[in-house]
DNA sequence: ATTTTAATTCGACGCTTGTCAAATCAAAAA
DNA sequence: TTTTTGATTTGACAAGCGTCGAATTAAAAT
């Protein structure tokens, strides 16, 4: 697989394209192929740096080099340059899963909110409020039609303001009522 | 005019999506827009360390924040992403010039190659002999013809070997020997 | 064989950057 | 008003990076 294709190897692509002597190099070259001596007497660089920045450009594939007698000759790889930023950017979700714990803020507020199952408050913040209504209304069976009284029942066991859950789910359109009858509803 | 096109400005956009946090980040954000504590959580990195990555982003333009009740919610400006690498590689002359002295290299080659007005040796290598005799074929006049005495006399000022001299000029094609008569070529 | 020339590698130096803890701010909740 | 909560700033530290001089290598000229 290309090493472009992955987390590091966007990373290193950008990377490599983000320095003002390497985007100046890369013009100096499009206009036409130049060795590395040439480069250093154009922009006022020892032959070590600019071989260095070379290295760079060449192991991300944006240069391509080629020997003509004593001279190391590079030229620009446009099909390397082709993409849009949208393009590079673009990750797949294997690339991302293993560095995000992407529920990590859910299960935060969780903890944050439940003690020992029951909830200690009901939360202000309407995101927090919706994460731990999700949770409680795990306890009630899709499909089945619950009376008030049923309702109230379960709710008790993690708050005591039942009146305020039962709002809170009806709102948040977790549950529905109709003439008194409760019922989860499943997406 | 825009920062993103100087060079200074290009280099910034590119240096910062090359990281990959901040890949990772863009990611987070491009599936739903995000706050920074959230971000903290799923990619178990300091508020902090968020902020600092969240202001890189926002500064080049790439992410736009907006706020809702407490939060900073960040969303991506597609806008920015849309040029591709090349478009964004691309510097006008104005970036190229004030940083390179193009003919730096050339001149390198005439200061070592002439002391004094003269020739001190013919470069063995070609692009150097080339360099070397488009300075030296500046002394004939375009159009007029010379014949073989005047062109060594000529030549004579730069080095005593007319001969490779001659031979150069017109194997280099910077002029033409026809029926004994010489003529610079003028392109 | 010796010398020249371009390129690369290595080690060193200083500047930049990523990360965090602690302090501070700003806005909303109690 | 006082507390809570998310965001930002500051300072500190370590890691990373750009630059250079010196030594080395590779290829070609003498």
């Amino acid at each position: 697989m290309n090493k472009s294709e992955n987390l590091e190897g966007k990373a290193e692509l950008l990377k490599a394209l983000g320095h003002s002597t390497r985007l100046l190099i890369l013009n100096l070259i499009r206009m036409k192929p130049r060795h590395g001596e040439e480069l250093a007497a154009i922009l006022n660089l020892k032959p070590a740096t600019i071989s260095h920045h070379l290295t760079k450009l060449t192991n991300v594939g944006v240069l391509v080099a080629e020997k003509d007698q004593y001279y190391q000759v590079f030229s620009v790889n446009q099909h390397a340059l082709k993409p849009s930023l949208s393009d590079i950017i673009h990750l797949s979700q294997q690339d991302i899963m293993p560095n995000a714990e992407v529920d990590a803020y859910r299960e935060k507020v969780v903890k944050t909110f439940f003690k020992l199952g029951r909830l200690t408050k009901i939360p202000a913040q309407l995101k927090k409020q919706r994460i731990v209504l999700e949770k409680i209304v795990e306890e009630f069976e899709p499909e089945r039609e619950y009376t008030e009284r049923e309702v109230n029942i379960i709710l008790l066991d993690f708050n005591d303001d039942v009146a305020a859950l039962r709002r809170g789910l009806i709102s948040q359109k977790l549950m529905t009522r109709v003439k008194g009858i409760y019922q989860r509803i499943t997406e």
